[in-house]
DNA sequence: TTATTTTACCTAACAGTGTTAGCAAAGGTA
DNA sequence: TACCTTTGCTAACACTGTTAGGTAAAATAA
């Protein structure tokens, strides 16, 4: 039954083919700009045929979501993997967060904009990427290593990860004026104030 | 000439209830399911109506967002009066950002969630606003009489303005299971973090 | 008071959007 | 060859923001 794997295989290329066109157009003219009928125009395909791969347009920005929290995921863990003390890996993957932030800002703002009504399916989604996993660990042992062992380890991830987002989030927003330098000292002044605020 | 008085209230009469009238959608439905039809409907004029008022629907809600920003800057202002010492003043001006966050989640997200395409606009208004003002002098003098009198009181006012941000903004995304306890940590975290990072 | 001009307002349209019902043609199966 | 399933399309529905053009009322001028 060759044929119905060839039918298969191409079902899968369409489907790939919308998602990549919807990124390009994301990444084009942000996701405000994204549109069924010019997905269809650029997979030279009619506007249904969307609807056999994609529930509706939600869908496709929640598997570009998907995509994109998997990329960010991929750089926290080289990030990681560049660092050896538990200072290190922090003050990396805060960088290596920022940067995919500012290098990727369509998909930054697919992920955390609000691009979608439901919030619901996204904060699964968030929930579930391994970022928890890549940051719980170094934080553990900041703490176990500092003078509160009994800080909840949960808490301190959670305020590491909130407190990142604002600061991406706020100095996205400003981007008119050219203020790099401020961004990297707030930065800098986050990790720093986070990882002694840990030890102490 | 009070004939051309009563026209001019009449006028601002009925841009008000455009005004109120989205509020209340955007309250009711969210910032997404606003329209102008809607609102034409609401105050019971037809479309054009609106556009003798506005230029175009972005105008609408960024007249939301300056309301917004106005109310939240009495909020901070009455926190602040309420409180003291330095310590005490950011830590309730802090509270107040997150009660109002919270009490008006749809002016938040208006505020702050990308309604609107060329964020430009918005982020004059986020700038022009007394928010800075307020904060500015009590981290001021927490500098001054902390350990590290160079340090520069704008880093920390964006940092402080980034994070409570950051806190609020993926607290808000998280509304799906009940973790308020987790919330409230959170927030306590943050601020006993900041104070005591400027202090040492 | 009548004529004229201005203002206020509405209907209807244009160009988009997401989504779906229904149909034609091609492909595979018996 | 006859049948059935899959594939893909056209066309429509119900929305959206926005605007052109016309009408009736109100204010002004004669």
């Amino acid at each position: 039954m060759g044929i119905a794997e060839r039918k298969k295989r191409h079902k899968e290329e369409v489907r790939a083919s919308i998602l990549e066109a919807a990124w390009q157009l994301v990444v084009q003219d942000g996701w405000q700009a994204l549109s069924i009928r010019k997905i269809a125009e650029a997979i030279e395909y009619s506007v249904p045929v969307i609807y056999d791969h994609f529930a509706n347009k939600e869908a496709i920005l929640l598997e570009l979501i998907k995509q994109g929290f998997q990329q960010l995921n991929q750089e926290l863990i080289k990030a990681k993997h560049r660092a050896t003390t538990p200072e290190e890996q922090i003050e990396a993957m805060a960088y290596a967060y920022w940067k995919f932030a500012f290098d990727n800002v369509a998909y930054y703002q697919v992920m955390y904009g609000l691009g979608i009504p439901s919030c619901e399916t996204v904060n699964q989604i968030s929930e579930l990427s391994t970022f928890s996993d890549l940051i719980l660990q170094p934080v553990k042992e900041l703490i176990a290593a500092g003078k509160q062992p009994d800080t909840d380890p949960f808490l301190k991830l959670h305020t590491f990860w909130s407190m990142l987002h604002g600061l991406v989030s706020i100095n996205m927003m400003g981007s008119g004026e050219n203020k790099s330098d401020l961004n990297q000292l707030v930065l800098q002044d986050f990790i720093r104030g986070f990882v002694t605020g840990m030890k102490s």
